[in-house]
DNA sequence: TTGTACGCGTTATCAA
DNA sequence: TTGATAACGCGTACAA
């Protein structure tokens, strides 16, 4: 009974004697012997890992991301290493080479910026196979992202309809793909409606709650307020919501409001808040499998690129803005 | 340029030449070379992993614990592997037995079914460091739990001194601990007040947000309906609201209603959510640290039981119930 | 101070 | 069909 017979019972293959076989099996058993993944990853040279760095689990539309591609791969036989980086530049670099290090056969992967070529460098010289979540850079990396431009471009278009003229726009950095396509979304409506774009109304600076506020706060104060907001960030909505909150301002009486990625309580609110929404399992089942095919080499060598469709959920929270704003 | 001088400059060991130092670092920056964690875990016979098993990452309290462990861990060093049960066994079952293989350095576990003594068996078996995360099992393994006793009293305390007699509290099986604690706390806020309890409506069975709706909509159905509702599990509070919603219930003119840890949006909802809440990231990061300790030995054998604070919100959820209730 | 060689637990190859 | 052995990449004990 040596370890190669052993190594062929675990393995499933054939030729062990049908006796030598039971023998093996009854011996595993009895002494709760548990195959060493690790020493398997080094024999083989794959580790059955693959890492998934995203912004902040904590966002509802990432945690269903995160567990839909947990499960993906879990079905495939892989496990995931969770990082969680903040958007802090070093932090990702430091979780890129761990993960590196670990030799997972593949990463899923949001970075905070997507011009940077250090990242894109790094990113390539792990050598590792790799989708890109929500990013989209000229860099040849499978991807994956939500057609924000549609959702935005339906949404504005709405706000149009019911008679909104000054409509702000609160969302990221241009340097982020997501931020991009809002925009350019946001400007279609209105050119497409023959009508005047007011540029100082877009405000691209960040996707935090805190910057939500900030910015609301400010539109709110202005003499010449917005008659709607679009908040266009993941985790944006409670911000703009205090902001609303504190300056006293009736929704939609005074201020039409639509949030970005459905919260799940955001039905419940009152008003039910309008949303773009999309389908964060989808992305993440979708992420995996791109991965997992260029893990098996099963894909074709040029990088992939898919956008998932978005949705304007109209609700009460939009409404044709007053005569007299405020 | 031995391999052995190699490892020893990237270990940080003295007794090397400075030039010979200074040669190797120059040739590993060259060459790119990273060294291989699968084979120093192999020779280490440590990987620096940690397992991390939960029933739902989409629960935003769940979210904010699992997002603070790794944060610890990664301080520490450790890498985390995140597994998504949701709840059922098999799954439970086949992530410990891989966690095990992949001979993760220790285990943070909350499993469905507290009674169960194979799961008990089997994570005795693995021989890895085990917290176990809002379970309180007889075994002897080191736990982390929120006093869920204490904030349930101080709600249903709260309740009856504004004048409700006929509260439901709607709380997951008595298997689990956290629903017993509940239990406890209800009943002790009724007997402390020497007011009698009616056992038929404190509705054990489930966590989820369908669980919450079903029995919170056979509640409002009654022709006897409690006054006020505590929603007793994370995720429950979207089902109950529903149920509210549809029965076209008034907040909380006709009905009182808290929810058990705070959703981000809760204190938007019109009126704002009462709530009990306890710091999920506190829990997160003294999980690691009780796992932590317990892997690099410094810790005492017997088995810690860390309990950590609850506290009852009181917001505009709550009112005295009206005469003629409906 | 530096180099050599062993062993960690597997799988796969080769010989018996 | 089975057993022995090399190799995966590292850290370290020991020899030089």
């Amino acid at each position: 009974m040596a370890v190669g017979t052993v190594s062929r019972v675990l393995g499933g293959y054939e030729n062990v004697a049908p006796g030598i076989r039971e023998k093996v099996r009854k011996t595993i058993e009895q002494v709760g012997f548990v195959p060493n993944a690790i020493a398997q990853s080094m024999r083989l040279g794959a580790t059955r890992t693959i890492g998934l760095i995203v912004y902040d689990i904590t966002v509802p539309a990432l945690a269903a991301f995160v567990k839909s591609v947990q499960r993906e791969c879990q079905d495939a036989g892989y496990v995931v290493l969770l990082a969680n980086t903040g958007g802090d530049r070093s932090v990702e670099f430091g979780m890129l080479k761990t993960f590196a290090q670990r030799q997972t056969d593949g990463l899923i992967v949001t970075f905070g910026s997507e011009g940077d070529p250090d990242l894109s460098a790094a990113l390539t010289e792990t050598g590792i196979p790799i989708v890109l979540f929500e990013r989209d850079t000229p860099a040849e990396f499978d991807r994956i992202l939500a057609d924000h431009e549609g959702g935005m471009y339906a949404a504005t278009r709405h706000l149009l309809d019911i008679g909104h003229r000054r409509i702000a726009l609160i969302t990221g950095s241009p340097q982020i793909a997501a931020a991009r396509s809002r925009l350019a979304g946001f400007r279609n409506a209105y050119s497409r409606a023959k009508l005047p774009f007011d540029e100082a109304i877009a405000l691209s600076g960040g996707f935090s709650a805190a910057y939500g506020y900030e910015q609301a706060k400010l539109l709110l104060r202005d003499p010449n307020p917005p008659s709607a907001i679009l908040a266009g960030g993941l985790s944006m909505l409670p911000g703009v919501l205090r902001a609303i909150d504190e300056r006293g301002v009736r929704v939609p009486e005074q201020l039409s409001l639509i949030g970005i990625a459905d919260a799940p309580l955001a039905e419940f609110l009152r008003p039910p808040i309008a949303a773009i929404r999309w389908d964060f399992v989808e992305l993440g089942r979708l992420a995996a499998q791109l991965l997992l095919t260029r893990i098996d080499g099963s894909a074709d060598a040029a990088a992939r690129r898919l956008v998932l469709p978005t949705e304007f959920i109209s609700r009460e929270s939009c409404a044709p803005p007053q005569r007299r704003a405020r």
